[in-house]
DNA sequence: TAGAATGATTTCGC
DNA sequence: GCGAAATCATTCTA
């Protein structure tokens, strides 16, 4: 393309079908008559339409004959000059882009944010007014954020630049690549030097596009940082349903004096409560336990509410516990009188003798076959005490039916498993193991002991 | 619609 | 890391 205004005065004459500027181009053309320039367009025209049907062997000998063709940089002007005419005139009114506000905007609030210009001291005042803003603390709380503010700041500035860098460098590799091939590709086909310009502005173009893209987030990075954030997050909570409700009581009130379950039991009891997942919308997670664990936590939460609402208000919970205390001492005698004593006891935070809290046997029986042999935290009382805490059991079952005689909430249930301090009893001293022969009092819910 | 109930979160102590 | 206590935020209920 280089040579070519240099050949273009070469060739003068040719006239050429439709196109005036031929004859212009070959003007000054030493040679044959008319005819015979036209056989000679008509030789190369047709050498050109034909050379795809080529080999690649074929090809390339008739491309390198047609390059040293005398006539080869006339027409080649040519062409350009048709393909200038027309690709640009339509692409022109396309191309045509307003000053870019946009860009504007989003270059003056980085400079503002400190994150473009010079870093020292930049975004200290919006450092500062981003502090002010989040409601802050006074004193150390305050310079604190403020800190904590610049160092983030600066990490956006810094990914920022790192990646402006890497832009420019891709956008001119890329142009000097595209501007050889396309320097390259002019010996062969119609490129011009004015379509290579505008094809290095449609680079340069593409690649600010980008660097809006870029400088968008940043913005919003920024923006994020600067916006308070609440003090607490945004939860979602559905209340658990009525039979995983009673599932959870009925296992509080049968582990009465120890209501700590194990991990195991938590397990079970989620599985069988149908606690899923799905029922929830964490806006975030605890770390990285947002997982099977989360049914966990939210047995561990409904527990830790029950102890302490419990604790709280005892009175109040004390019809609740009488109800799950009858409901467990039915469910016993279920049990006894289908002789399921040989299940093996379920029992929370247990390991040994004891046996391990498993519901899969016989869905809510699990309360019964608990309360029949007693909670694993008494370990070796266990085996002793198993004849006393029957007799219990069956004082429980002869206080159920005391109901309508008038027996009062009071004497059918008394707080147990909660001591002086007002926290629970220790596991291993189980206040809650009544003799038979203590009155109605001393009955409670926790049938178990 | 106000107040109660309840699940979830945070803070603190051990 | 777990649990108590306080608190928040949502849902339920009268």
């Amino acid at each position: 393309m280089d040579e070519q205004p240099r050949l273009m005065h070469s060739h003068a004459g040719v006239g050429m079908a439709g196109h005036p500027g031929l004859s212009q181009h070959m003007e000054g053309t030493g040679g044959t008559d008319g005819d015979g320039r036209k056989q000679d367009i008509g030789d190369i025209l047709q050498q050109i339409m034909t050379i795809t049907d080529q080999s690649l062997d074929e090809a390339q000998a008739r491309k390198h004959a047609l390059n040293c063709h005398r006539m080869k940089p006339a027409l080649f002007n040519v062409l350009c000059e048709i393909k200038e005419k027309t690709v640009l005139s339509i692409r022109g009114a396309q191309e045509e882009e307003p000053p870019d506000a946009q860009l504007m905007r989003l270059d003056n609030m980085l400079l503002a944010e400190g994150v473009s210009g010079p870093e020292k001291g930049g975004g200290s005042a919006a450092a500062a007014a981003a502090a002010a803003a989040s409601g802050g603390g006074a004193g150390a709380d305050n310079s604190a954020e403020h800190s904590d503010y610049r160092a983030k700041l600066s990490q956006i500035r810094q990914i920022y630049h790192t990646e402006l860098e890497k832009y420019e460098q891709a956008c001119n590799e890329f142009t000097t690549h595209v501007m050889n091939l396309l320097r390259e590709q002019s010996r062969t086909r119609p490129i011009s030097p004015k379509e290579i310009e505008r094809m290095v502005g449609i680079i340069h173009r593409k690649f600010s596009s980008i660097q809006m893209q870029l400088k968008q987030s940043t913005c919003e990075a920024v923006m994020i940082l600067r916006s308070p954030l609440p003090r607490r997050q945004v939860r979602k909570r559905r209340n658990f349903n009525k039979q995983a409700t009673e599932i959870l009581n009925e296992y509080f009130y049968s582990h009465l004096s120890n209501p700590y379950p194990s991990e195991e039991a938590k397990e079970e009891l989620a599985k069988k409560c149908s606690i899923t997942v799905s029922q929830y919308t964490w806006n975030w997670t605890r770390g990285s336990t947002f997982t099977s664990c989360t049914l966990f936590v939210q047995v561990s939460n409904w527990f830790g509410n029950k102890r302490i609402r419990y604790k709280k208000n005892i009175g109040k919970f004390q019809e609740e516990a009488n109800m799950y205390a009858a409901k467990t001492a039915v469910n016993a005698t279920n049990v006894s009188s289908h002789g399921s004593q040989a299940n093996s006891p379920s029992t929370p935070n247990s390991a040994g003798s004891a046996g391990s809290f498993n519901m899969s046997n016989s869905g809510d029986l699990f309360m019964s076959v608990q309360s029949l042999n007693g909670d694993s935290y008494q370990g070796a009382q266990v085996g002793a005490n198993v004849q006393s805490q029957v007799d219990t059991l069956r004082h429980v079952i002869s206080q159920t039916g005391g109901y309508s005689e008038g027996l009062t909430a009071s004497q059918m249930y008394s707080p147990q498993g909660i001591n002086a301090n007002g926290g629970w009893q220790d596991a291993t001293t189980p206040s809650s193991v009544t003799s038979p022969t203590e009155g109605p009092g001393s009955v409670h819910s926790d049938t178990s002991n």
